[in-house]
DNA sequence: GAAGCTATTGAGACGAAATCTCAGGAAGCT
DNA sequence: AGCTTCCTGAGATTTCGTCTCAATAGCTTC
């Protein structure tokens, strides 16, 4: 579940930009609040409707956009075919490797590699708004059954 | 074009896996040479055919694919709905910072993140085969322009 | 250098994911 | 409540990439 302050910061969002606050809107945020780790538009079209909701898929994508902009949540490749969606909370932002072998996402934070970013951003005259970070290769399971 | 040292790389990978130097993967291996910086798919079947080609697309992608295999290109989504595909030579990887605002990609390489890339796999048991790091936000000229 | 084996190709069908269109509906202002 | 305008639903459409399969062309052998 949403904590007021993100639901708070949703709505803010909203009326700073004269939009307006609507069933579809505030259904998907409680949606992608409510989900913990990624997810994709599709899934969480289906798990709108399996509650009832008639919203449709361009909704949800327009809303996801929205979240996005707005900085609630974050959209990523994660080395498959579509957008994976997550929820932002605390502006921690974490990164991930991902296992080419089978598919397994694991994240981690790394306060280093952070500052790194902000000095580079510094150097180039960069206003960062956003970044993306992702290893692939195979993890330790995988590693061990076809090592190269 | 092309150095020795990188063809002598592409027909040495394609002989020791017993697959075929064809005058289509010559092509495209060229044409991927030549070009500096990101380019799609698309743009690549273009090129190859404005120069008389009769290449394919199917035959465009499969052999991309078989670049990246071969570890002489690198194949990334830089938040546009495409892969953009860059050759790579002597190994040395750069990340990016893509502005949002115009669109421009800045290549950069930082050593200490590299660094702290490397400690973080091992420390999740983690065999890293590639990485990419992008940094979304506005280039000094759209922050100027744009202020948030 | 011709024959034979088989990997590779070309053309277009196909598929998945995301975006677009536009008439109807609803949010918010007065 | 009425009005304005933004938002939505349904499905068509676009985009990007993959798949299929008969025809072609490397490479090996003789």
């Amino acid at each position: 579940m949403a904590d007021t302050r993100e639901r708070e910061q949703f709505l803010g969002f909203l009326r700073s930009r004269g939009q307006r606050v609507t069933g579809e809107r505030l259904a998907l945020f409680e949606e992608v609040f409510s989900q913990h780790g990624h997810i994709d538009a599709e899934a969480l079209l289906g798990a709108l409707k399996a509650r009832g909701s008639k919203i449709s898929r361009a909704t949800v994508y327009r809303n996801l956009d929205l979240l996005v902009d707005c900085g609630l949540a974050r959209k990523q490749r994660l080395g498959h075919r579509q957008y994976l969606y997550e929820h932002v909370h605390g502006g921690q932002q974490h990164d991930h490797l991902v296992c080419t072998g089978c598919g397994r996402v694991v994240e981690f934070v790394s306060p280093g590699i952070a500052a790194l970013q902000g000095e580079i951003c510094r150097a180039h005259g960069f206003v960062p708004a956003q970044h993306t970070l992702q290893i692939t290769g195979l993890c330790n399971r995988c590693a061990e059954v076809a090592p190269v």
